[in-house]
DNA sequence: TGCTGATGTATCGATTCGATACATCCAGAC
DNA sequence: GTCTGGATGTATCGAATCGATACATCAGCA
């Protein structure tokens, strides 16, 4: 259960949470509702599901009977397994949203720790997105350092992938921003109550950083697997 | 030898053209000078290193006696292993350079294959900036239409995730039109040759796609693995 | 003197990927 | 009518990769 099951587990809790769902679906919604951010494997999600099952924070029902009462047994139906939250499971993924540590903001959690920002309180959302943004600095500060110390060796186009690099980087720091400005622009304003649907009012919002980048494996790409 | 390592291979390959190197620098330039793409771990480096060596790419020198002329075995010092092309390497890295096939746009490859832009061919640019930009078109289609469907039941959180996805993608779209532009502009009036030098002249010559994202592991960072 | 941190090579277990097998169902072609 | 392709759906396996760590040398510096 190394750095990236871990997000595995929380958007699975997460989305289970909204309503029970197959395996299949789950891995669809992972690759695209989420964001563009990362494309799971069948074979990182199955094992993820059955460990999350043996904890106790799902149970998985099988969907006999779609239609006739009695066909259920009968044909020896395919398995077709929905999975379900417990009490225990959302409990847990409670729990999960409240930590702010800072593997939260590292990229392979921050995305989808955004994206169940609806459900989350505000004061770890404003934790969330600063570690976020002091992350991008770090990171925007040893990309100068480097640059400036290989400037000259460097060809025309190795130079600007650095440039393009870095400019994404303060791209998504600028979003941040906004995001963290509207934030506080709302304190006390607007309850963080759990999926609050305000529906974009006015201008946006602001803006979240790109996950994985704007670029990724293609999540919506349905080669199988 | 899946999709990855081919990548490492080429950028090894390319990186052991300019100068022979130590694995430790070479892992360095790979996660830094070569644009804010990827961190290859030790793991992964040495034994590729070592399939090189075994085609007869790459040859190992150990680099003995750094001062004295005869402290050299004496000592035995520790290993130091400098990697050299070899003139077969060579030939093969070229080889790798003409192609211009469908991987070499996707994500993995891209940002690779263009940071070695300055020894590859003007026409093999081409299809390669050509291609990186219809396959990012394709994907901000899914985007689009994934968007479409199920705009409805998503929270603003995830619609703002989905947003600032697309918004990414689409830049990085504007990006290679410049790019490609610049290319066109550039035609026949100034020479493909390996390494051109004509920095950055007038305004800037466009961009390049962030790679992985403006966000990724974070090369510079130096957790030691 | 001894400490710390950069340089440097190397490996190992755990994780994750990518491909594939297999099965069902439906819609449209023929 | 039935046949075929594609979406849905579960599941596994070998190979690739990661992340951590061990180990060793050397420079600076307190």
């Amino acid at each position: 259960m190394s750095r990236r099951s871990g997000i595995l587990e929380f958007a699975v809790l997460g989305l289970l949470r909204e309503s029970p769902m197959h395996g299949y679906e789950l891995r669809k919604r992972l690759n695209t509702s989420l964001g563009v951010f990362r494309a799971f494997s069948y074979g990182t999600l199955y094992p993820c599901l059955k460990a999350l099952v043996a904890n106790g924070w799902l149970i998985e029902e099988t969907d006999s009977a779609p239609e006739g009462a009695s066909a259920a047994a009968l044909t020896g139906r395919r398995a077709k397994i929905v999975y379900r939250l417990t009490a225990a499971g959302k409990e847990h993924f409670e729990e999960l949203l409240a930590h702010s540590g800072p593997d939260a903001w590292e990229d392979e959690h921050f995305g989808v720790r955004f994206a169940f920002f609806g459900q989350t309180s505000r004061d770890v959302r404003m934790r969330v997105l600063e570690g976020r943004r002091s992350r991008l600095e770090e990171r925007l500060e040893k990309m100068r350092t480097s640059l400036a110390r290989s400037r000259e060796r460097l060809d025309d186009y190795t130079l600007e992938l650095q440039r393009h690099g870095m400019e994404s980087v303060e791209r998504e720091v600028r979003w941040l921003n906004e995001l963290i400005e509207s934030e506080r622009a709302g304190r006390d304003q607007r309850a963080p109550g759990p999926a609050a649907q305000h529906k974009n009012q006015s201008g946006d919002t602001g803006g979240l950083p790109r996950h994985r980048g704007g670029s990724r494996p293609d999540p919506s790409d349905d080669t199988t697997t």
